[in-house]
DNA sequence: GCAGGATGGTTGTAGCTACAACCATTACGA
DNA sequence: TCGTAATGGTTGTAGCTACAACCATCCTGC
């Protein structure tokens, strides 16, 4: 009961913090500043909306909404992807990959204050297969999340 | 950075999950059902509206906007407080009541098929320290959250 | 070579949350 | 005892997410 408690009340307090962060240092929600962080990561900046989706762990749908307004910021652009005519790819603008140089910092920053620092080194072993089990069974055909699997 | 990655991928997918099968059984936000919970728990299943935000982890706004939407379903319903003419009691109607009772168990089953049951009892034990040391760092003043503070 | 389904993606909209502004009551200090 | 601040709560609104509906392209079997 009280593992559920706490868990319970992590969710909903963690990313409010993580978010208000990054709304005041970067104008970024959380899942923004996570969607620039795969397309920074990726070859050439660049991601399938599919591909991106799981990534993120988000639906289409929301990825879709997302990207648009990032487009009209100026942060991504899309193009439609040579191979399938269905398939959308979306890429980093330069001043994506300024922005999220710039805002990395103090965002890994945030997470480190409210999350690494406080665990002991076996503390954050175990939190990683406590959350490996859990996202199992939450994701049990590896839908989303290709990057959490091991 | 593992360990990171996931708890990230739990914040993002857990709630969808939790919401999705409380939403379909019972017409109920994971939040509302946690409002419910703490009054059905409390004396006289009545709390001050400032008291259930803290219990339910929740800032006045948004917990004033539920209980308005549950009392014009008849789950709750409202009244000054006596004494504190500024106070808003929270009070669990009978109809309530009854919908609490009806939702808990596939709730807790819920919760023990994506969270106990994949987790072994020391993982369990873990998990309670690691989500307590967070929210001490999240929640410094214990301003919300009355509840995990053991 | 084409019908039917699967895949990739967008859009519309209802509903919830965050934030700021606001009002009423109570507590406190000089 | 009165002015000021703190407390308790509500409301308005902008913005994000979920869900459903939708369209276009690709694949498969026959």
């Amino acid at each position: 009961m009280t593992a559920w408690v706490r868990l319970a009340a992590v969710l909903e307090l963690l990313p409010g913090v993580l978010d208000s962060q990054l709304r005041r240092d970067a104008e970024l929600t959380h899942y923004e500043y996570y969607v620039l962080a795969m397309l920074s990561e990726a070859p050439k900046r660049t991601l399938r909306m599919t591909a991106l989706a799981q990534r993120t762990n988000a639906t289409l749908p929301r990825l879709s909404h997302v990207v648009k307004r990032l487009e009209d910021r100026g942060i991504v652009e899309r193009f439609p992807c040579p191979e399938d005519a269905r398939a959308t790819n979306a890429r980093l603008t330069a001043a994506g990959w300024k922005k999220i140089r710039a805002t990395a910092p103090g965002h890994v920053e945030t997470v480190r204050q409210h999350v690494i620092d406080v665990l002991t080194p076996e503390q954050i072993t175990q939190l990683a297969a406590i959350t490996g089990a859990i996202l199992e069974s939450v994701d049990p055909d590896g839908n989303l999340s290709a990057v959490y699997r091991r």
